[in-house]
DNA sequence: CAATTTTATTAAAACGGTTTACAAATTTTA
DNA sequence: TAAAATTTGTAAACCGTTTTAATAAAATTG
């Protein structure tokens, strides 16, 4: 009564072998009828639940996917991860998602983790640093997100990503048609994102025959402990009258500072969209990534990896699509 | 070498028992020193990793807790994710995330998958409904957190929870000690969270001898696909001039509608506080729920539960603290 | 109705670990 | 040095499920 029942419990209470019961509840086609009813009557009645964990021993098997996130406060990743976790259970895979608060320890810990529990695939998007992950993941097939290794690191993976470039360029070039003239950066030292949006910045001003001000440029890889200082520096010291803002976090920093400093003229753009962007006094020129076909583009291709473990790795690019708010 | 190494692959290469492996890698006492250290290099060079799987099997125990929250999108439920994670990493368990975007359905799905996969404990913010808790857990040890099971079910488990209708009547007579005179309510129908916040909204107007109007409690229980109207219905028709919305996702409704209606002197408030507030050209107050401390408390409370089943379940309620941002 | 084919069921062998009972080797004690 | 105590290693049992191969039962055929 206590102990939990196991298929034995249900067979011998039904009458039949465990086998008979392991077809009965999985839809194997060879059973009879009024067994099957039986079994799933008697199943019902114990409170039965096949043992996820016996069974992915014998069948080597999990149907569970792991997803790595680096900051789940971060409203981008959480959208992600929803919209992975609805891909895959529309493919009857479940998620069982970890956060690494952009640690690599914790990134270690949480990839081991996984393997441990046999998932079948692993989703990342990376807290950056040298972590070699052929060497943990094994045979394990993963595809990584957003976050990539470092380029120094070959790995034999799927790359999915957003054309960081592109999208900066075309904000920073929407800030100048806006009227600005003097475009200043503040953007993120390390992550694999940063640095492509620093190219796409510096891709917009050489479009636009601006030259690159390294007065300018010293925001452009701050270490997020400095925005606001940086935020005051570009704007009242080098009279910047545009800013593009690298990411999510430190977008928060200069909205800070922005309500200290009265510049109701800055043309302000920043990459990740965000919802109460709308409720703010100032419009904000942001990329909106196409996070439901990032994720269902995961989740495809990493099934086809699980489905074919020849499949040659590829780096997919999607484009993001500029709000402007005028 | 295409296959994963399993225990006994490790122990053929160091020249040993699979049992002294398993004593060598799970620091038991019983093992030569010299051993122990030929078998961790073993296992290290073959990049063994012991499945979890056939562990849990065999100890009947999986050191995993699994975690229901009603919507990954709402920050509230992100944050206390991310502390109970917290929480439960420091005490040796891992955590197990399921989302299930306020469906019943989907909530049974998640519940139901995790003790297939045989967690230890589970922790629920539960989607409403009459769902019998105790009839699908069956004899695995459960936790309620922020959102309640309803009362009229009765369920033999721990609920923590912030105390609702304390801080909803503090925020209404702050609005009023702010200079509202007539304050309205646009609040959820369903959650159990939005019953108690409706009697504190009650209970402040009760205290300060204010008369309940039905031409404002209207909008007390909304579906959510009405809100704008509602607070047109509010703030024109029926001349409210303070506001209290019950959640998050409402908040974000009102906040779009007072774009349009051009009402600086309206005195708003709302339960759970969120950072961009600060930059809002108007001040919020809301009441911050004791996250850190809700999330502690829970695992505690579920970790004391697996440690004697026979604990008796308890109600506990903290505090929220105000925020005025007058 | 016997022979054959088809369909249902079962017993036993996996799966990959942990643990127990026990034997062997080593050290301590008498 | 023999006996006892301790340390270390081994072999087998076990956890709950699926699967294989063998068998029993039922349905079909000649």
């Amino acid at each position: 009564m206590s102990e939990k029942p196991t298929i034995k419990d249900v067979a011998k209470a039904a009458g039949v072998s465990e086998a008979t019961v392991s077809r009965a509840l999985s839809h194997s086609p060879r059973v009879k009828r009024a067994t099957r009813q039986k079994v799933q009557e008697v199943a019902n009645r114990l409170g039965y639940r096949p043992n996820s964990l016996a069974r992915g021993i014998r069948v080597k098997q999990t149907h569970t996917l792991g997803m790595i996130i680096p900051d789940i406060l971060n409203d981008y990743f959480t959208q992600l991860t929803r919209e992975i976790e609805d891909a895959a259970g529309h493919a009857g895979y479940d998620v069982l998602i970890m956060n690494t608060d952009e640690s690599l320890v914790k990134e270690a810990h949480a990839l081991n983790l996984m393997l441990e529990k046999q998932v079948d695939g692993v989703i990342i998007a990376s807290a950056g640093g040298q972590t070699d992950y052929a060497r943990i993941l094994g045979t394990t097939p993963a595809i990584f997100v957003d976050r990539m290794p470092p380029a120094n690191i070959k790995t034999p993976y799927d790359r999915v990503i957003v054309d960081n470039v592109k999208a900066t360029c075309h904000i920073v070039s929407q800030l100048l048609a806006q009227g600005a003239t003097r475009v200043g950066i503040i953007n993120s030292a390390v992550s694999f994102t940063a640095t492509e949006r620093l190219a796409g910045y510096q891709q917009a001003l050489h479009d636009s025959g601006i030259a690159l001000d390294s007065a300018i440029e010293v925001a452009a890889r701050t270490d997020n402990s400095n925005v606001q200082q940086m935020t005051r520096q570009l704007l009242i010291n080098q009279k910047c009258d545009g800013l593009f803002v690298g990411d999510n976090t430190i977008m928060e920093e200069v909205l800070r500072k922005l309500t200290e400093l009265n510049l109701p003229h800055l043309q302000l753009g920043g990459f990740d969209d965000q919802m109460w962007f709308d409720f703010l006094p100032r419009p904000i020129v942001t990329a909106r990534q196409p996070i439901k076909q990032l994720g269902q583009t995961v989740v495809d291709r990493l099934l086809a990896h699980l489905a074919d473990p020849q499949l040659a790795p590829q780096e997919i690019r999607l484009d993001a699509q500029i709000i402007t708010r005028q």
